[in-house]
DNA sequence: GACAAGATTAGCT
DNA sequence: GCTAATCTTGTCT
């Protein structure tokens, strides 16, 4: 990846629009970690939406709690949450104030900082297993709770910025991985084809495709 | 205070 | 393919 000086966020107002528009378009983008000034950059490969409106599985469906807080912000923040005793997720609020919309970035591939991403996580054997899924990509970019409420628009510790080298790709629909609710909501966004993508059978239960042109 | 559920993962069969 | 590990959060008493 190129010099930092030269990486610039994406702004606000990509956020802030549709969560299923924002939830695919991400596809591709790069995620820039600043650890211990060290950059670390991993394109992402899947992510899910989560839409608090009508959505039975978002943290914040109908209700309004102390974890959830911050997805009811302007698109654009960090919300963090720790599941099953070990994990982070890691998700980027979308949509505008008050709506209580996410989307979680689930895999990427590593394109640099392999060698401190592969120390974080413990040294895995292949590298595809180094980032595909949402607690493992937090492990390899040293993403903890520490990073709830902060900003991906802003040019800090994290941020996301455009695709670099990519011209196309398919980008594929599924259900949602691990739900006991809205199951059935075609809410995930994959790259067709990567390595780079949690291993499940839903992605042989395509939904929809979209080819898409950078 | 107690208790059950959970947007996962690694390791084993 | 199946399951244990592990603990925060939300909800109820």
């Amino acid at each position: 990846m190129s010099d930092l000086k030269k990486l610039t966020p994406l702004p606000a107002e990509f956020y802030r629009r549709n969560t299923l528009e924002v939830a695919m378009d991400l596809l591709g983008k790069v995620i820039v970690r600043i650890y211990r000034n060290q950059m670390l950059n991993v394109m992402i490969t899947e992510t899910e939406a989560y839409i608090g409106d009508h959505d039975p599985a978002c943290h914040s469906y109908k209700k309004f709690t102390e974890r959830n807080r911050i997805m009811y912000e302007q698109g654009g923040k960090v919300y963090i949450y720790f599941i099953y005793g070990n994990y982070y997720c890691f998700n980027i609020v979308t949509g505008q104030k008050g709506e209580g919309n996410a989307v979680l970035i689930r895999s990427g591939k590593p394109l640099a900082g392999i060698e401190k991403m592969n120390n974080l996580r413990g040294h895995v054997k292949n590298i595809h297993d180094l980032t595909n899924g949402p607690g493992k990509l937090c492990m390899a970019l040293g993403i903890d709770q520490k990073f709830y409420g902060d900003d991906v628009t802003e040019k800090k510790k994290i941020f996301i910025t455009a695709s670099k080298g990519l011209k196309s790709f398919t980008a594929c629909s599924s259900r949602r991985i691990g739900l006991n609710k809205g199951e059935h909501l075609p809410y995930r966004f994959f790259i067709k084809d990567n390595p780079y993508v949690t291993l499940h059978k839903f992605n042989r239960e395509i939904i929809s495709e979209t080819k898409i042109k950078l």
